[in-house]
DNA sequence: TCGGATTACGTGCACCGTAATGATC
DNA sequence: GATCATTACGGTGCACGTAATCCGA
């Protein structure tokens, strides 16, 4: 039986093109890699070195060695990974979600249904990415707009969410009851980056607007307290975050500014979440 | 970075179902075994069994990483096989034959054209082995009973030979000049099972015929030398085999009995076996 | 003379086996 | 008490590093 500290050291050798590099790379002294590969040698009884000459290199058949070495210990990371992955698995539910609300309200539905399991979730900007994720197993559920049709999903909707745009008092359209997507055309806005599909909607939805889009809440939230750009605010069935101070909210009424979110599983995991399907609120009628 | 021998533990362990049992198929004892599954644990920081219960078991996650574990072993094999064949093939000609005679023929012609490589031969029953073999590189030439038409082969015929039989002086066709398969019908024949075409083409040639296959030369050259069975006697030049004495040859005057030996490579290595080409007698127009 | 591989030699770690202990039926 | 895994302990092989040697440029 091959060791695989032999198969490194011979991927290493052929990577760096000597024993004395490979040897500084791999933090051993040389003579411990001419030990080494002697051994591997003696072990495959087969010459991978052409000795002798000024400085013993790979031969043929050692580079198609090197070759394969680098397979198996590719191989080997693999069984590490999957390994590890499996074990993550076992710990953590991950999830996705097309936008981030619907976390804040699955957190402690899953706290409660789905005890001794820590959920994770990824917040993405497309369905396709979502229903990709769930098809390869990468995640175990999703939060979508809709629950697909056919007898592969099972999903309920259990959350309704509003956009708005906070705004400086003194803004031009500080004094509507309402606005839509195009009265906002041209402005700037401040935002979280990762909001999900709002970012692709507002995109496509606002004519010449500008995005600042920020890595962190606390930076959306600071910069939106210190400057008159205007931001986006929503409107959530206990909302935990609170309405800017001095800021007007003013609801957008375009009919694309209110998602309904759906909890959606593989229809072969439904079994499995029974429990959250009964924990999770119903959607608000309302709003 | 894991040592093979923790992997092919844990796939013992998981495959003998307790540490006792690895440990004996292991030739190690059962603490070594109980170390080297903690060192493993440790090392990818994950519970492979559950523990403190009646006796310690193997884990769902356990099986995955013994399943996984295979996986590396596998391509651990094939490493050392890969390796250990390519050197072989470096040092050894290997090429396949549709019939044995030709082999005689180009054992002294490869000794002259290609020295430091030692030939050797497969004789398959099949022109269709021989091609799927050349085709996936498992042998470098071939001799076949054509040259396949089209750019990818490159041949030339080298050798005839021609089916003889041979009786007992007693046999009921020991006067003819020369016999038909047909006229062999209902006869018992000793014969080397090694003979490629010969024995296919003979089984559907001569109707109702029992064939009796000998393993080695020396059994079939004994059993012909000590009975009354007729066998078959192939005529070819230069050939290195006597008749067998005490017996009548007779010609076999189908024209299946004659074999027309061609030597084939794949045109893309034509080139390195052109000293052979140069060196091969040319085919007997006689006979 | 220098850069780089091999050989020589002593050391320490890590794996091993035997023996004792623990745990569960 | 029997079976099986784990812990304890002493031994040893093996891979390591340092140092010396060898060999071409």
């Amino acid at each position: 039986m091959i060791e695989t500290y032999l198969l490194r050291d011979l991927a290493e050798i052929d990577r760096c093109g000597s024993f004395t590099a490979a040897a500084k790379a791999l933090f051993v002294s040389q003579p411990a890699l001419s030990r080494a590969m002697q051994k591997l040698e003696s072990q495959l009884g087969v010459e991978l070195f052409v000795r002798g000459s000024a400085r013993t290199a790979l031969g043929p058949l050692g580079r198609l060695a090197a070759e394969h070495a680098r397979v198996v210990l590719a191989a080997m990371d693999g069984f590490e990974a999957a390994v590890r992955e499996a074990d993550r698995a076992r710990r953590v539910l991950r999830y996705g979600s097309i936008a981030p609300a619907p976390v804040w309200t699955l957190g402690p539905v899953f706290a409660q249904t789905i005890p001794g399991r820590e959920a994770e979730a990824d917040v993405r900007e497309t369905e396709e990415e979502l229903l990709a994720a769930l098809g390869e197993g990468r995640i175990e559920a999703a939060v979508l707009l809709r629950t697909p049709p056919g007898p592969d999903w099972r999903g309920r909707p259990f959350l309704r969410e509003h956009l708005c745009v906070t705004l400086p008092p003194v803004h031009r359209l500080a004094r509507r009851k309402a606005v839509s997507f195009a009265d906002l055309a041209g402005e700037t806005f401040v935002l979280f980056g990762k909001v999900g599909f709002w970012l692709p909607l507002c995109r496509a939805k606002i004519p010449r607007a500008t995005f600042l889009e920020q890595g962190t809440l606390e930076a959306t939230r600071s910069i939106v307290a210190n400057s008159d750009l205007p931001a986006f605010f929503t409107a959530v069935a206990a909302s935990r975050v609170p309405a800017p101070e001095g800021r007007v909210v003013v609801p957008i009424r375009d009919r694309e500014a209110t998602a309904l979110y759906h909890f959606v599983v593989p229809a072969s995991r439904a079994d499995d979440f029974e429990p959250v399907f009964a924990a999770l609120p119903g959607a608000d009628p309302d709003n």
